[in-house]
DNA sequence: CGGCCTAGCTAATAGACATTAGCCACATGA
DNA sequence: TCATGTGGCTAATGTCTATTAGCTAGGCCG
């Protein structure tokens, strides 16, 4: 395999990022709406739980929020706009489509380690959107897949890659990463460059590159 | 590649599957709440929706099982304990220790297409199920990596594999398995055999199976 | 025929929970 | 000093939901 993309740092833009124009006390309640959202779900988390984790009692929340559905939705719809542009950064600029695929299986996965309330949370909770934010979240879901799978399909036009489906080929490299979201810890015995790096390695693999 | 595994049908036990001792009904309705589970979640599920699916109502469910809560630990841990069954029925008998990775993988990721209600809910509601059910699930889905780990670790150890990682390569396949239950439809473009022939390839080519 | 079990029903129970209403303390700035 | 806006509170409100109670029709067994 070539050496791995020395580009570390193109991630950024979670849903705890402080964001010019947000006054401080809604983005600390974003936050802890997405630390109970991973942890129990949607349903499940209550406006009362969402209020003690910032110390003050569920209504008072409506003077920083207006729903608990609008929560949801700001994090899923930042969290896919993140996504796509850490992906189209990776692949802007980069020689050769094996070298697009690394970075951009590079920045997701990194993104999945760095982010993971956010991915997990992205992964998990669609079901709980309403429209119109459910087709937000869907279109820029599929238009993520499709870069994908254009990025393998274009090697296999190429000749550089060996699949029998790009399609699964891309489902598999996407997989891997929302996997990482779920077990990834910080704490854990590997580093996110560890698991970015061998993680890469896989996707090419995947594609049989050559 | 060597060539895939013959035995294509050693996966069965899923929720929906008929079982000496329980009555039809409870079998119709244990498969309503797999399919509505699966659709909405489980706290989005009314005891109303499930009886509806089967044509009475919401109370009447009382008279066949005992609480909604029981619904989910059954088919959680069914799911699990058909998991860890298909597991062990693949990698018995199995000459080396590729090929009892490969049988592991078609075994995971067949199980992962053919029921795949059974495994998207079994993967997602965790969360919502409570003690003592919620420790019987996650022991079982430890054992079922420890066991993908364990057959990563010797084939290292037997010098057939080279990881960075078993951890990290296991994580992989299983993760690869999981997603498939969140994409995999019947009448998709792709065989089920297509995709367990194709992701188990893709299991020996992370290992760097030699 | 007559009792009884099965499996359904509707009505109540009891608790959550998102959201709204209305009140108050306090800081700030004229 | 005082008017005002901010951000908190408690107390409704209205709805939803799992589960239980109590009733009934109908089939099966004697």
């Amino acid at each position: 395999m070539s050496q791995p993309s020395a580009r570390r740092d193109a991630v950024a833009g979670g849903a705890g990022d402080s964001v010019a124009g947000v006054p401080p006390r809604a983005q600390a309640i974003r936050a802890a709406a997405l630390e109970l959202f991973t942890q129990r779900g949607y349903q499940a988390t209550t406006m009362a739980d969402i209020g003690a984790a910032v110390g003050i009692r569920g209504p008072s929340l409506y003077k920083h929020v207006s729903s608990k559905q609008e929560l949801l939705a700001q994090i899923m719809i930042g969290t896919m706009d993140a996504l796509l542009a850490a992906h189209r950064t990776a692949v802007a600029g980069a020689a050769g489509v094996a070298e697009r695929l690394r970075r951009a299986t590079e920045a997701h996965v990194r993104y999945h380690a760095r982010h993971r309330l956010e991915a997990f949370v992205g992964n998990r909770e669609i079901r709980s959107l309403e429209e119109p934010h459910s087709t937000a979240v869907l279109d820029r879901r599929d238009a993520y897949e499709k870069g994908f799978r254009e990025l393998v399909e274009a090697g296999v036009a190429a000749g550089r890659f060996h699949v029998a489906s790009a399609r699964l080929a891309s489902y598999a490299i996407l997989d891997l990463g929302m996997g990482v979201a779920v077990w990834y810890r910080e704490d854990g015995e590997l580093t996110e460059d560890q698991i970015v790096y061998q993680y890469s390695d896989f996707a090419l693999l995947l594609v049989g590159a050559s």
